[in-house]
DNA sequence: CTTAATTTGTTATAATATAACGTTTGTTAT
DNA sequence: ATAACAAACGTTATATTATAACAAATTAAG
């Protein structure tokens, strides 16, 4: 009766949890101080979470604010090609989600002839809400 | 004879220099340790050149790698729409020059009718050379 | 069980980036 | 040329983000 399901350990589960709650990305620190109850101290026991949870794709990285996104996404396979929208105002950020684009970019060669195994985009602009607002 | 053309500010001449004549991206201190037999001290004079050059189109940062790279690509007018090729073994960039990708990528909207103006992408990958090397 | 691998806890420190302040330089309009 | 304004500078201090190193505890697999 062997557990197979990818099992985290306490302190993964721990900041998945609080960066599944959240509304937005969660930078690493706000992690931190937001997990100090639940008996997490120090920055590297944060990063080493989420160094593992990105790894098996259960969060993304938002490499233009270091922050941490829960992923929604289940085409991004382990991580291997994400999208975001990111408002420049509001600073909200979503994961896009769309098949036409993730295999437009997946298959994209130029002319180095290099093949991509991972890509990683980012848009930015003003969500529906700021433009009207504007 | 007012002298219209876009005039760099000694330091951003300083740290464009530097950034233009390396082979790959450079990080900001790596820059600060350059530059400091031309008179720049302090990190802050670093990033704010930086900061100057970005918004004006001279340089790209690589969002991944927290560096910085001189952009060569016309057609990412004011630094609106970059893409980069990295290799994952040797670290090697490349800003990518694709005509499609960028038509493409400018004209991307997802289902929130969120229009973008801004975009950056980075591919992942093993070059050429790392490739064969395997 | 025991061996190996992973995860943890902890302290210290490295690497990246910005705040705040006052001064200097450059530009524009008279 | 000079007053008024904006941009860039220099400097010190500090904030923010991230990793090194090492020993102990826990978990997974044979």
């Amino acid at each position: 009766m062997t557990q197979k399901q990818e099992q985290l350990s306490k302190n993964q589960q721990i900041v998945l949890n609080i960066i599944e709650k959240a509304k937005g990305p969660l930078k690493a620190y706000s992690i931190l101080y937001n997990v100090q109850k639940r008996g997490i101290k120090a920055p590297l026991q944060v990063y080493r979470a989420l160094e593992k949870l990105i790894e098996i794709g259960k969060i993304h990285k938002i490499e233009s604010k270091n922050a941490f996104i829960a992923c929604k996404n289940s085409d991004c396979e382990i991580s291997k090609a994400t999208a975001f929208s990111i408002c420049n105002n509001c600073e909200h950020v979503k994961e896009i989600k769309n098949t036409k684009l993730s295999k437009y970019l997946s298959n994209f060669e130029d002319n180095s002839g290099m093949k991509y195994k991972k890509y990683n985009l980012e848009f930015f602009g003003l969500c529906k809400d700021c433009k009207l607002k504007q």
